[in-house]
DNA sequence: CGGAATCCATTCGGATACTG
DNA sequence: CAGTATCCGAATGGATTCCG
C-alpha cells in the first residue's frame, strides 16, 4: 500500500488547497476521540472477536480500570464497540467491534503495520541528533 | 501471575493471537507521539509541500503557537518533518515532510478518508441513544 | 466479575507577553 | 515573521476503595 517510491508529490498546485476546512473540524473531533492513549489499542486488541472486561485488561498491559471503563464507554457512545452483559453468576460482559468499529480497525491495522515496519527507523531518528536543514540559502 | 480462577481458557484454541506484546509497547509510544491532538493534522496539512510557520497556523484553525511549535519540535525529533530556516529578512522557515513522514501521511490520508466517509454515521450514533445489548441470554 | 467513585499527580494546552 | 517564556485552568490518567 505504501508506495513511497519516488516523490511524485506535485509542487502545490494551489497555495493552500489542502484539506477542505469543512472536514477539518470533524477530523479533529474524531482524532480527539480516537487519538487518545488507549482507544486505538482497544480497537486493535478487539480484532479477533469479543473480549471480556478482564481479558481486555490482560491484553493491554498498563491500562487502569478507570481508563479501560472510560475509553470503552466512549467507544460505545461513538458506536464503535458494543457491550453485551450476560445475567449470569459470575457476571460476564463482552465487548465487540461494530461494523463501524471494524472499519476503523483496518486503519489501525495499517498504522500498526507501518509502525512495525519503521520502528527502528524512528528509534534511530530519536537517538541521533538530526542536524538536517538542507543547505538553506538566503 | 494471577490466573483466571477456575475459568479454563480452553476456548482459546487459536483466535487469540492478537498483538505480539513485543510490538505493543512500541505501538503505544508511537501512538503517544502521533495520536495527540495536532500531530496528524500537521502531517495532513503538509501533504502539498513545504509550509511556513504562519501558513501552518492559518491552515489549522484553533492551534496556538505553543502547540504548533511544540508539536513541530516533536515531529522533527521523530524525523517526520524537516525544518529549514532561510537567513533572510524577514525570516522565513519552512517545514516539510521527510520520506518517513510521508509514509505516515498515507495512513493519515486513509484515516481522513474513513472519517469523511462515515462522519454522518458516527454523528448519528452520538445523537441517538444506542440501546444496544442485543438480547443476551444466559 | 465488572464496574463506579473518589483522590490526586502529571500533563495538555490556551492566553498573553516578550524577543531576535 | 518566527518563535520563546510564563502563568494557569482543564483534562488526562493512575491508585485505591467500595459496591452490585
Amino acid at each position: 500500500m505504501q508506495d513511497s517510491t519516488g516523490t511524485e508529490m506535485a509542487a502545490a498546485t494551489g497555495p493552500c488547497a489542502s484539506i477542505p476546512a469543512d472536514h477539518m473540524a470533524f477530523i479533529r473531533q474524531v482524532l480527539d476521540r480516537v487519538g487518545d492513549k488507549w482507544s486505538m489499542l482497544i480497537v486493535a486488541v478487539l480484532q479477533d472477536g469479543p473480549l471480556r472486561y478482564t481479558d481486555l485488561q490482560r491484553q493491554i498491559p498498563g491500562i487502569s480500570q478507570r481508563m479501560l471503563t472510560h475509553t470503552l464507554h466512549q467507544l460505545q457512545g461513538d458506536g464503535l464497540v458494543t457491550r453485551t452483559a450476560y445475567a449470569e453468576v459470575p457476571p460476564r460482559v463482552e465487548y465487540a467491534l461494530t461494523p463501524l468499529g471494524r472499519g476503523l480497525h483496518e486503519i489501525v491495522l495499517q498504522l500498526i503495520g507501518w509502525v512495525a515496519d519503521h520502528h527502528d527507523e524512528i528509534r534511530a531518528n530519536r537517538s541521533g541528533t538530526n542536524a538536517a536543514a538542507s543547505s538553506p540559502r538566503s
